[in-house]
DNA sequence: AATAGGAGTGGGAACCATTATCAATAAGGA
DNA sequence: TCCTTATTGATAATGGTTCCCACTCCTATT
């Protein structure tokens, strides 16, 4: 865990919220994998570098950060929700691939740039004509993989 | 129910499916409707016209018809999956606004040639960078709706 | 530094959507 | 009509997630 205020400390203390270990070591699994880790892999991680830790601390954390815009939560089946980083140093926009045999993600970042200008512009379009304020978005394709063909 | 051989029931056989009743009764009511059903939503629909039904029929009825690609299964919060279908007479290409406080769906379809053009692009770039066999593809806003700002 | 108030936590029980089991039933080709 | 076997439905089991509540630890205030 670096030392000397991480840059989520200050959005945390915004929202009247306490930085503490357990929140702290959340934030540091997940800064530290591309993984599209579920609950249960969170408590995993957290507990071998703090072992009194409990689930349900792990499920809350994950509920508040996801509400907080930190961590974006997917079910991508297997009967489990699984989370990343929305946003952070090492974090890098991207959509998925999923795999409709083996459950398998890929994420990939290319063709962002059209995609973006796109995204951009039906947001403007559809928040004018809903009126709802669009504070993200998810693109997923779904098939079948390279190992499943 | 429509006499005369709707038109699944030859995509049905020629997968060696058979035509039953539960499973007519169950498109008969996602045809029916825009709405973004549950599997219990699905149960007591069903259930009105065919009492004899099980909630078992409908679960495996829907993940049936969900890998052949008949329908759509989505999560939008609340604990439980939702279901509509992907084809047919009724049914129009759209995608979803989820509001995160009210957890409301709205469906679109406005923007969508300008969408279908770069998905077109996308989806064949990500194929051959990553030999995936894409035959779907999902996108949803996330945000505050409407009545809820 | 002592205290009070309340946010945060953890263990276990409870919840509830979904799945597994298995005997009974019915679809559809011969 | 008959036979094979896909399909079904009641019930039990599963398992991810949430609830409950007493305890802990921060933080602001005397």
């Amino acid at each position: 865990m670096p030392r000397g205020s991480p840059w989520w400390h200050r959005k945390f203390r915004g929202y009247g919220y306490r930085v503490t270990i357990p929140r702290e070591a959340i934030l540091d699994v997940l800064s530290k994998t591309s993984e599209h880790l579920s609950a249960e892999d969170v408590y995993m991680a957290v507990h071998k570098v703090y072992p009194a830790v409990g689930l349900t601390t792990i499920y809350r954390t994950l509920e508040l950060l996801t509400r907080m815009g930190f961590v974006f939560k997917f079910d991508f089946g297997g009967g489990r929700s699984r989370y990343e980083l929305a946003e952070g140093p090492n974090t890098k926009h991207h959509h998925h691939l999923v795999c409709n045999k083996c459950n398998r993600i890929i994420d990939y970042s290319d063709f962002i740039d059209k995609e973006v200008e796109l995204l951009k512009h039906t947001e403007k379009g559809l928040s004018k004509k809903y009126n709802f304020k669009i504070d993200s978005h998810q693109i997923s394709f779904m098939g079948v993989c390279n190992n499943c063909q």
